[in-house]
DNA sequence: CCTTGTGAAATAGTTCACAGCA
DNA sequence: TGCTGTGAACTATTTCACAAGG
């Protein structure tokens, strides 16, 4: 398993696997990749050279065998274990992230929540209580996490990465507007709503079609 | 202005103008291609390319205007106007984005709120009223949209998806965990944390110190 | 000086097209 | 026959490096 694989290619495993758990969950037992390409608008020769860099789980003539590719994706994703994810932030959107249901059967614990605001703390949110912000650092020394979710506002994010970084969290998923700035072993997603509109306002203006124009 | 810019590049712009708009409230009025690369972790040969598909907005020797630049993205962008977005879903996620306030400021006006759930049809939210899913495509008919955004379980989603497309929306942000099936001319944005949080895991297992391993 | 704007070079990623196997 | 796996061809994107302007 080469070192050198595209990050563009590892983050689109994530989606073939949520497809081939649906397909399996349907009883379907094999699939070719043109068929997997129609389902994700993927073209098919993309998706046999994604997965050559890893194997050669195909057969031909026929194609892939669901669960067999399914176990090869969770294990090559690491997804054959539980991670721990620390969430910072119980504000509007961290109290949803707290309760959102699809982290768990994908195995991600939320195993503790920070919040700096004294009226935050103490509260309980998905069977948590809410600990203050500063006790973050001294926490992870004693338990650490895998994985950090920063919901905090802006001003405060770059902090809250930084000592997620210095207790040795190497993967962040962000929510807040900020480019974070992380050493480059470090691994950050981010969450951005408003970025992803004004993407789509850019080509909307080009179509020329808005909708006051048809109302 | 080409009609040929790279897709990669237009979603950077949003990156840049929030930037800008940061610095201009600091009262910057001048900054390099350096400077903003430093910021945003990008290379300022990438960040002079891109802005050079749409002109020539630097000056030698000095950099970029932040007012000058800032106004000329705002006008590339489409920002420079207000958008109508529909949303479709009022569970804990579409509640959390009804009440989001950074869609407003930017230029996003939430007009409509639908959900398929009779419990939640006729509740307050925003200071909007939840409308009965079925009424979507009359509704749009009457008074069109830009922008949908779809926060109904996966299962729902591609229905939803479809009603907005064929009511004329050209763009849509999907927060269901599915691969929106859409015509090439509509836009579409996936936010989905678990495939972020998926595609980190493969990096925490290659990089090998798991949080158990240190604990 | 310093920094932009930009062709040209380099790198990265996608698609083609076909040999080979079930 | 049908579909995988994969080099080779192609396309896209990034970076280089430098002329030119303030």
């Amino acid at each position: 398993m080469p070192l050198d694989i595209p990050d563009v290619v590892i983050d689109r495993l994530p989606v073939y696997y949520r497809l081939l758990c649906d397909l399996h969950a349907t009883g379907i037992a094999v699939v070719s990749s043109q068929e997997l390409g129609d389902a994700l608008g993927i073209t098919p020769a993309q998706i046999r050279k994604d997965l050559s860099y890893f194997g050669r789980f195909g057969k031909q003539g026929r194609g892939y065998a669901v669960a067999r590719l399914t176990e090869e994706l969770r294990q090559i994703l690491g997804l054959d274990r539980r991670w721990r994810v620390v969430l910072i932030g119980v504000g509007r959107l961290g109290t949803a992230i707290a309760s959102y249901r699809g982290f768990d059967p994908q195995g991600f614990d939320i195993v503790a929540i920070y919040d700096a605001n004294p009226e935050a703390v103490g509260t309980q949110l998905g069977g948590l209580t809410v600990h203050p912000a500063e006790l973050l650092a001294r926490d992870l020394d004693e338990r650490p996490a895998d994985i950090g979710i920063v919901a905090v506002p802006a001003d405060a994010a770059q902090d809250v990465i930084d000592t997620l970084v210095r207790a040795g969290v190497h993967a962040i998923l962000n929510y807040a507007p900020i480019a974070a700035h992380v050493p480059p072993h470090v691994q950050v997603r981010q969450i951005d709503p408003v970025l992803a509109l004004q993407g789509m306002t850019y080509h909307l203006r080009r179509y020329g079609a808005d909708a006051s124009s048809r109302a």
